[in-house]
DNA sequence: ACGCGGTCGTACCGACCGGTATGATAAACA
DNA sequence: TGTTTATCATACCGGTCGGTACGACCGCGT
């Protein structure tokens, strides 16, 4: 079931890992959103880390799967449904997201250095997200759509870098045209990608 | 004196920052590594936020000043000293940095969102580094190293995404090959703007 | 009717943190 | 020399955190 005290428990603290990051969240916090108490969680979770890596495999994976990589799988014309997806969500931008950021980047940056475990998981989402868009720029080149001399690997990291980067400086400058006016140069580089007219 | 105990806590309170983050950066620690106390601590700063503050402009801010916006400044060739400069960090690429990401960044993913002091500061320092790349993508442009239709400021601001990213990539991969690789895929970006040949 | 395992609430612990109050010391100045 | 002021050490406080112990409830098979 979908509506039980567990994924009650992860959407909650996705939200507050999301707001303050995972060190900073606050289990009595949680548990004040959901008006559950310790006793239901540490039933469902064995410790606060349990938790974290739950949420960053249970939501955290599972949305992007089904937003992005999924998507981009399934589309005939990748790179133009990779377009129409950063299009998407220049449109669906809400304030939550300029102010918060990408929930992935904010984990890895935060995570990474301190837990191995979290870099693992985060890393092989990233890895996911990675050969996904390479996969894309592959058909893209069959469909004649990208040039045949980008490397698609290296190109895949680099837009990866790039959209991570993006959200970033949004991040900080606190304003949705920022975030447009990077994210159109990332879209710039991927149009410069085509072959030659 | 560059040897009293205020740069001594600044420097060691770097340190902490940079490797725990500022939330979970611990004063005791600081004083542990310093040989000092509390009563020293407090009174140089008011208070751990006002430390961190200190840290953002008197540390993170002199560094990248000395080691990039200057000798940006300064180059008579801009683009071709970027590029050193670049060639550069890689050269002299330790685990410290692999592991804990660029200290610029890592400040502002974390206190953007919570503190809007910290968000101003960091905001300034990361407008300072845009207005650098675009002069020196200007003087680029003068001296035929960049071609003319390229809008110097956002993509100055794209550079700054993008280049952030690779840091973040970089940390969650802990390889500097993964850097190596991200940021040639930028270094091939500023060779795309140079005049077609 | 009875027991039992799964589920969740309540009360509480020990550890750690940022911050404060106060005292000791030494330099600076009269 | 006497006094003030800057500098730093020591001891301690209030509060929050993650985690634990234990009890209540409830469905289910027998």
């Amino acid at each position: 079931m979908t509506h039980g005290t567990r994924p009650k428990l992860l959407e909650a603290a996705f939200r507050e890992v999301y707001e303050r990051g995972f060190q900073a969240a606050s289990l009595t916090e949680i548990l004040r959103d959901t008006g559950l108490t310790k006793g239901a969680l540490y039933h469902h979770f064995s410790c606060k880390r349990a938790l974290g890596l739950a949420v960053v495999e249970e939501v955290v994976r599972e949305r992007l799967e089904s937003t992005i990589f999924r998507p981009l799988e399934e589309a005939e014309r990748p790179i133009a449904a990779l377009l129409k997806i950063w299009g998407d969500k220049l449109r669906l931008l809400d304030d939550d997201a300029i102010e918060h950021g990408c929930p992935l980047n904010n984990l890895i940056q935060e995570m990474s250095p301190i837990d191995p475990e979290f870099r693992t998981r985060l890393g092989a989402i990233l890895t996911r997200w990675q050969e996904v868009l390479a996969q894309a720029l592959r058909t893209g080149q069959v469909q004649q759509e990208i040039r045949a001399d980008v490397n698609c690997d290296t190109t895949a990291l680099f837009i990866l870098a790039a959209w991570e980067g993006c959200w970033g400086i949004a991040k900080n400058q606190q304003s949705a045209p920022a975030f447009r006016q990077c994210l159109a140069q990332l879209q710039a580089y991927v149009e410069s990608l085509r072959p030659r007219s």
